[in-house]
DNA sequence: ATCCTGTGTCATCAA
DNA sequence: TATTGATGACACAGG
């Protein structure tokens, strides 16, 4: 209890020291040794200041936190954006229907609402551990994958605010990860990771892709990794499959402050996240950190290999950082389509090639492209015939410069009738490997990869506008490739769009039969209850005449004679008084 | 051959 | 002004 220590030294220091000497020889001095021991007592003064400022600092913080939670955002399912929760009724959509999947969503929530406590309870250990000394910093709300999607509609009101708050200073970063790893959190992170993957089982289509982009940045890969080790596989493989998907819009704002994408770049680490399948295939082949090289390695390995070259070209170093992704060939405009006719891949010369010999991407080569009978998917098929001849192998033209791709072309002049015909299905049509192919590549994942773009399609269309111009600020990509970026922006944000669109279209036909089928029903019921009443009133006016003609009858006047419907009738008050009214009286009072 | 349905895309408008 | 979402319209593929 009494620690000896050495105290520093003082005036009064030789003192000390023969106390010390005597206080270890246990000495009776008849006090305590601290009685003598002035700089003991100012440490004690010391700690007791300290241990107050500490209080007084965790305080500031609980503080500091309440008003971060205050100040909560709120995840719009629909825009994926954060939106403060003061709006109760915003969403157009996520109130319009009660589904299924809805009420199971809330039965869910529900059922972890038990464990906001031990989430609280991290939290408040989280802001005691590691104080946020620096709370005007515009840290990142990094909010680890594991956070759910939640929505207005999944989340009640009294959820304990931590899950979503993107308000939290960025030094929680290492906070999270740290207590990732703490075990009591293990169990809710896993939670969080099989609520996140409902999520997305609620919403197979656009608006609830939900996986994080932390998957996309580098710096938050040890995050997987964490959760790698403490996550049953199952919870990773359905995270990777809802990744798959699309990338959530809600999550992709916790990536505003992540490190750079092309700072600490790690394309083996990158491909593990996208192509977990593949890691170890690439990895383990030649696979040289050289850009230039890894193309042609590649197309060695291609042949097993389903990975997207592209893919993996962007995730070089050499290609993203030293900034040269442009293609060899220049696209003099480039569009939004990146035109069948045009591409590189064309067996048909002359539409393949611009007058000037580079590879036309035109509005018009776009045109002619859509508008034309065989453009969609089969025109891919024609652009890259050799990705569909070998399936899985991404090694198609696209990966080959021009130069080598006008080789191909030469030597496959057997394409070029097919082509030239316009739309015609190509003879690889019913190749089933084809069509994997196809499945596995979308057209814009094709465009990309025909002109080299060095991001992925769910890059380019699910990161957040500012991640998005910080992404493209960051790497020189010419004209053609910088339309083709924003038309598969475009594209692809539409194509959710409209796939929103039809969903809830879909719902509200639903929706209108359901009310219709209700109101058919109230109809029927009306119709019933209106048929009742008339029946029960028309016995009751029977019943009443009965009884009208009983009275009147037994009435008699002052001669004993009964008097005449004709010239008196009966009238009641409210209180069942009954009076006899001369109809003539009654005329005349009514016309008074 | 024709119709129906699902999907992607574009154009346009509105926020 | 740029971005984004919503939606009608169109084309196409596949059943």
């Amino acid at each position: 209890m009494m620690e000896i220590e050495l105290p520093k030294m003082h005036p009064s220091q030789q003192d000390m020291e023969l106390i010390d000497i005597l206080w270890r020889q246990d000495v009776d001095l008849g006090a305590g040794r601290e009685v003598f021991d002035f700089s003991y007592r100012q440490k004690e003064v010391e700690l007791r200041r300290q241990r107050e400022q500490e209080e007084e600092k965790r305080q500031q913080h609980l503080r500091e936190q309440e008003k971060a939670l205050l100040a909560q955002l709120q995840l719009d399912e629909e825009t994926g954006e954060f939106v403060p929760r003061s709006l109760p009724a915003s969403g157009t959509l996520t109130q319009t229907n009660t589904t299924n999947g809805e009420i199971a969503q809330n039965g869910a929530f529900a059922a972890q609402e038990g464990d906001a406590l031990s989430f609280d309870e991290c939290m408040q250990l989280l802001a005691e551990t590691f104080p946020l000394d620096e709370p005007a910093e515009s840290a990142p709300p990094c909010l680890d994958v594991s956070v759910p999607p939640t929505t207005d509609l999944m989340m009640p009101a009294d959820t304990p605010a931590f899950t979503q708050n993107p308000l939290l200073p960025g030094s929680l970063d290492q906070a999270w990860m740290e207590l990732l790893s703490l075990p009591e959190l293990q169990c809710l992170n896993m939670q969080m990771q099989e609520t996140l993957n409902m999520d997305g089982f609620m919403k197979p289509s656009g608006e609830a892709q939900n996986p994080s982009y932390s998957q996309y940045l580098p710096g938050m890969d040890h995050l997987s990794s964490v959760q790698t080790e403490v996550c049953p596989p199952e919870y990773i493989n359905t995270y990777d499959g809802s990744f798959n998907n699309m990338v959530s819009p809600n999550l992709s704002q916790m990536s505003l402050n992540v490190p750079d994408v092309g700072a600490e770049f790690r394309p083996e680490e990158f491909n593990e996240l996208f192509y977990p399948e593949m890691e170890a295939k690439v990895n383990s082949g030649p696979l040289t950190s050289d850009g230039g090289n890894m193309v042609s390695q590649l197309a060695e390995t291609a042949s097993d290999s389903p990975v997207n070259p592209m893919d993996l070209q962007s995730f070089s170093p050499g290609n993203l950082s030293s900034g040269k992704p442009e293609p060899i060939v220049e696209f003099p405009d480039s569009d939004s389509g990146l035109s069948l006719d045009s591409s590189p891949h064309m067996s048909s010369p002359g539409k393949s090639l611009n007058e000037d010999g580079s590879f036309g991407f035109s509005d018009s080569d776009s045109e002619e492209m859509d508008g034309s009978p065989g453009g969609t998917e089969s025109d891919y098929t024609e652009i890259f015939p050799l990705v569909y001849l070998n399936d899985g192998a991404q090694t198609s033209l696209s990966d080959k410069s021009p130069a080598e791709q006008q080789e191909m072309k030469a030597k496959n002049p057997k394409t070029e009738p097919v082509e030239a015909s316009g739309y015609s299905k190509p003879p690889f049509t019913k190749d089933k490997q084809k069509k994997r192919s196809e499945a596995r590549l979308s057209r814009d994942e094709q465009r990309a990869k025909a002109l080299q773009i060095p991001f992925t399609v769910d890059m380019i269309i699910n990161l957040p506008v500012d991640d998005f111009n910080e992404m493209m600020s960051k790497h020189q990509l010419n004209e053609a490739q910088l339309a083709l970026v924003r038309d598969i922006r475009r594209r692809g944000k539409n194509k959710v769009a409209a796939q929103n669109c039809r969903k809830r279209k879909l719902e509200n036909i639903v929706g209108l039969e359901y009310e219709l089928d209700s109101l058919r029903e109230e109809k029927e019921r009306l119709k019933k209850e209106k048929s009742e009443r008339s029946t029960s009133l028309r016995e009751m006016k029977q019943q009443l005449s009965t009884l009208y003609q009983e009275v009147f009858g037994m009435l008699r006047d002052e001669h004993g004679k009964p008097f005449s419907p004709n010239e008196y009738s009966l009238q009641h008050t409210a209180d069942g008084t009954v009076f006899l009214v001369p109809r003539l009286k009654k005329t005349l009072v009514k016309n008074n």
